[in-house]
DNA sequence: TTGTATGCGTTATCAG
DNA sequence: CTGATAACGCATACAA
């Protein structure tokens, strides 16, 4: 293990002072042409990398942006992917701040927080909107994907109402009314899309069908075996694709041909829905475009001085696929 | 943004000297139980949180391990979920450092090392073996997932050979002859478990028929595509189960149903393999497992003083499913 | 048991 | 345009 090269290091090299080194290598102006020159190949021969720890310590500044996500969730995984791009392009970088079933939240953004970063982006957040409140007088914070019901927050997400809403339009002009809709148990995203879905039942003069549900492709399972025990509606909107696929697996099981004899569909759009024998009809996320206004709100914080808390809605799209069709017998 | 709560506040609040709340605050021996009583107290109260940049560079340590993956994969997510709980117990961190299509595994690497991580967690390299010798010779490395051939590198890994093997001897038993495999692309990974087709395949006295293929779901849909349109054989090994579920899904839509008319398999016993209408025969990849023992050899490493390089290879074991039968019409 | 002094690798201010 | 030099927040050997 052979000892890093410092700063000083390189100087030595150059026969430069560590000031001017340390110039040359974030680009700061002062330096002539020749010099750049000569102290980046010095740094490049020698194998010389900047320390972050000490750079972060004496310029008071990390240029890091952490990210508190799921790293389970596929969707989660993907704007991560694409945040890291966008960061980059900004000057930043993004240190990524796992949430498990073993490490909650509180904790994931403390640690992000003892590695110095400047703002904070949480996905999904299940964080009660005061902490988040709080956290935001510390350090800038976006929340990504979840409304935040009266607070003071910069919030980028998808209308996830008019999502579902959009899901049951789409049904209904299949000719659909017996249209139930399974909830999952987040507080505020599962009663946003339960409203839209209640909202265009509504619309649409038909009764509206709630039923329990959850997030993942299990709560979809049993979700299908008890509506199994009981009268299956003609078409069933489901809180995302992982219970829809979960959902859609059970029938298959039972011998429930999708859609012919009952359409279905989630939300998110994950490759999960383009992926099975039965491509799912869904919601599509944006994953670009929350990442795009997700950076530009951290950024407009952190570089250019703004104060004032935003709301960024974005309008999905429902992407008709396989998994709906027009309802049967009638 | 108040500022940053520092030791000296702390030492201030309790009347004593940075040393000793320093001593306090990462339980070094020395301190009375009053005094650790009385700081703790004060840390508390003030919200104190050590800085881990100062502490990094003052203590010459950052007790972070960096874990390079592809955040896509739910398999890499696993590990490192499990990783996490597994570090935390031996005092340590991680920190990870996402490869995608657009931040080569070289780039997570480098990004690691400057945030001055002590070891580094290579899942899925696809580096040069070279490479990753010269990097071990900076910090501790160990590699998750692939062989190494001829390097003397810490390995934790399945024995995909005998995966594989495993798997042909199923398909044998369930009276199968014409079994093909689809292979992926990675060079040493996908030799392996080729490899151990090709060893059961002649062991059991049968001719192999491997034909290309890949890792993603596309690469399985493009494998059913090309092979529905040449003779299908009764049984198919994939390379892993992404592959195998868009191999499925092709078959499905064409109306060939698994396993009935053919059997399937594939390799990693994702998420996926249990999620779909018909549950994928798979191998299982012992994530517990391979998260323990790339713990050990990194505590051995790190406090431990160990210098030879280790191998650690796990015999998988073969999870039956729904989507292999008898062969039909014999 | 507690305090003092020094250093960790950079950045940034201020002379030259 | 370049070079000293003082922070940055904490750890640690050593002294008290």
């Amino acid at each position: 293990m052979s000892r890093r090269i410092r700063l000083e290091d390189v100087a030595a090299e150059v026969g430069l002072s560590r000031a001017s080194v340390s110039m040359v290598m974030r680009g700061a102006p002062g330096p002539s042409a020749d010099t750049v020159e000569r102290v980046l190949a010095a740094a490049d021969r020698l194998g010389y990398r900047p320390d972050r720890a000490a750079s972060a310590l004496a310029s008071r500044r990390s240029r890091m942006i952490g990210v508190v996500l799921e790293v389970r969730s596929t969707f989660h995984a993907e704007l991560a992917e694409e945040m890291l791009a966008a960061a980059d392009r900004i000057g930043y970088d993004l240190l990524l701040g796992p949430r498990t079933p073993h490490r909650d939240e509180a904790r994931a953004v403390e640690s992000l927080l003892d590695s110095r970063c400047e703002a904070l982006v949480l996905i999904g957040t299940e964080a009660p909107v005061e902490r988040l409140v709080a956290l935001d007088r510390q350090v800038p914070v976006v929340t990504v994907g979840r409304r935040m019901p009266g607070a003071t927050l910069d919030v980028v997400r998808l209308d996830d109402e008019s999502g579902v809403s959009g899901l049951v339009r789409h049904m209904v002009g299949l000719g659909h009314r017996r249209i139930a809709y399974v909830r999952g148990h987040d507080a505020v995203i599962a009663a946003d899309r339960e409203a839209g879905y209640r909202r265009a039942m509504s619309e649409a003069g038909l009764e509206p069908h709630v039923v329990a549900g959850g997030k993942d492709a299990e709560d979809g399972v049993a979700s299908a075996r008890s509506m199994l025990a009981e009268a299956l509606p003609t078409a069933v909107l489901l809180f995302n694709d992982q219970a829809a696929i979960g959902f859609m697996s059970e029938l298959a099981r039972a011998g429930v041909d999708v859609p012919a004899q009952v359409s279905v569909a989630g939300f998110d759009d994950s490759p999960l829905a383009r992926l099975g024998p039965v491509a799912l009809t869904t919601v599509h996320q944006d994953v670009p475009g929350l990442t795009r206004h997700t950076l530009e709100l951290i950024g407009e914080r952190l570089d250019g001085g703004r104060s004032a808390r935003r709301e960024v809605v974005i309008t999905p799209e429902v992407v008709v696929r396989a998994s709906t069709a027009e309802v049967a017998g009638i």
